[in-house]
RNA sequence: GGCCCGUUCGUCUAUCGGUUAGGACACCUGGUUUUCAACCAGGUAAGAGGGGUUCGACUCCCCUACGGGCUGCCA
């Protein structure tokens, strides 16, 4: 590996589903890196045990496969690490960048409900920062970091510019509690350093914890790396993006039917410009994707536009493709697997449905007539076209269709010359035909429907309706 | 409370001191049409408020308002 090789990750704690937000966190560091033949690393911040579970790991890994994020080498357990972090913890006490701090959480907490009580909200500062060790209970001891009281820590960040924040306003965090555990602060600048991170794009709610983390790396004499700090996403309305709101794990978009594609460019461009590009592959994002497009303002989750955004894909997609998704969309909405025979019909029919859907509920409804089989069961708005004169015309129809040769030009000549027999438009016939061949009033063309389920399956449905 | 970040059409955004403030989604009007989707033409719509700096500010600085984040032996 190169030095200048760019090495993203992404650092979820598995209390959860992958949250949208999470999600697009990772595309944006899976983005940065893989257009620049970097590296995608995944982690899992598994260190409180109380609230990580396995299933949520897996859940994560499932989100992240669905939108197409692959990740290098092996998913790190940050749990596991713990020895490693315990390790780093006493090389900064052996340096003098930490202390051992005996106070207890007791005391800490009454420190604060008194400060709180005064109406002032001074930061703990630990009694043993110098003290001297042969005043050292014979006690646990949390280690804390050595922060500096005095001057001020610089992020320069990509996003949000340099950041300064006064040192006096953060205390010595702990960075191995009293029952030899790391802490997350700890934890993330081990990790990111071993894993070679270069580039840490991450919430912007880690804003604040940099300048701590970056405390870290100075004292164990580490290359901070390049901080990008990005907006959260918010709900419609712009509070930030919760329960009430709907959809907030990636999970649910994939139930909903939204193609995984469509999903991605949307993701990308929420929050990050490039241009007036809005419409891209996933490899186009790649070549594009940059920090400085980075915008600073949280960006609210606009279905509308995703739904925009997901149509163009689908009819972007290929045919094999649309059809494996769609399939695996089926899987994970819990809806009925497709048989052989609806597979066969659909993927030819796939060209003439996927123009007119945004979402695979979407494309399954316009797709409708392959999917179905006799007898036809018009749904009430189609069922209107069905009267006694239209079904009287349908079956003086089915003779001229039985001696045509199955191409469009040819249906297009029967069916127009049939409508003006009757002194009627096309449209005027093209509603019945629905209804008889799909049981549908929207439907694809009705030449297209036609030619896809053959000549004897149209005479069929058409003699079904005419009865 | 303190500290940090943010604020351009309804929404996502472009603009990196000089533009009739552009594009996309949504919406409205007209066209096309075989329903739906799409498509074509056009339209409504924005720099939170107030001070500066400057020949000139959406752009730089300050204040206010509003929103968000951090302020844990959570991550």
């Amino acid at each position: 590996m190169s030095a200048a090789q760019v090495v993203t990750r992404f650092a979820p704690s598995p209390t959860g589903y992958l949250h949208i937000g999470g999600g697009r966190t990772a595309l944006f560091n899976w983005l940065y890196a893989r257009g620049r033949g970097g590296k995608f690393l995944l982690r899992i911040e598994d260190t409180d045990r109380e609230r990580s579970t396995p299933e949520a790991t897996a859940a994560i890994l499932k989100g992240l496969t669905w939108l197409g994020l692959d990740w290098d080498g092996e998913v790190v357990s940050q749990f596991d690490r713990k020895d490693r972090h315990a390790e780093v913890a006493h090389q900064m006490l052996a340096r003098g960048t930490a202390y051992k701090c005996f106070s207890t959480p007791e005391e800490i907490a009454a420190f604060r409900a008194e400060a709180e009580a005064r109406g002032s909200y001074a930061v703990f500062q630990s009694p043993w920062r110098d003290a001297d060790p042969a005043t050292f209970p014979d006690a646990p001891f949390a280690i804390r970091m050595k922060a500096p009281r005095e001057g001020e820590t610089l992020i320069r960040d990509e996003v949000q510019g340099i950041v300064t924040i006064k040192n006096e306003t953060l205390d010595d965090m702990i960075v191995l509690r009293s029952d030899g555990t790391p802490t997350y602060m700890l934890a993330v600048v081990v990790d990111d350093h071993d894993m070679g991170v270069t580039h840490v794009i991450r919430g912007d709610d880690h804003l604040n914890n940099a300048a701590r983390q970056q405390m870290v790396y100075d004292a164990m004499g580490w290359a901070v790396p390049v901080w990008a700090h990005i907006p959260l996403i918010h709900g419609p309305d712009g509070k930030k993006l919760s329960k009430r709101h709907g959809a907030t794990g990636v999970e649910e978009y994939q139930a909903m039917g939204y193609p995984a594609a469509g999903m991605r460019n949307y993701l990308t461009r929420l929050g990050w410009a490039h241009g007036d590009a809005e419409i891209f592959s996933t490899d186009e994002a790649k070549k594009m994707f940059n920090l400085e497009g980075i915008g600073r303002a949280p960006a609210r989750l606009d279905f509308k536009k995703l739904e925009n955004t997901c149509g163009h894909h689908m009819s972007m997609m290929p045919d094999a493709a649309l059809l494996h998704e769609l399939e695996r969309f089926l899987t994970a909405a819990g809806r009925p697997t497709l048989t052989g025979a609806q597979r066969d019909l659909l993927s030819r029919a796939l060209y003439c449905v996927k123009d007119r859907a945004k979402t695979f509920p979407e494309l399954i409804e316009k797709a409708h007539f392959a999917l179905t089989s006799r007898p036809i069961v018009a749904d009430d708005a189609s069922a209107k076209a069905l009267d006694a004169v239209s079904r009287g015309i349908l079956k003086s129809l089915t003779p001229r269709l039985q001696n045509a040769s199955w191409t469009k030009d040819a249906l297009e000549a029967i069916l127009t010359d049939v409508a003006a027999e009757h002194g009627m438009g096309f449209g005027k016939l093209a509603q019945p035909l629905r209804a008889a061949l799909a049981g549908r009033s929207a439907t694809p063309s009705v030449y297209d429907m036609m030619l896809v389920i053959g000549q004897d399956e149209t005479i069929a449905r058409l003699e079904d309706a005419a009865a």
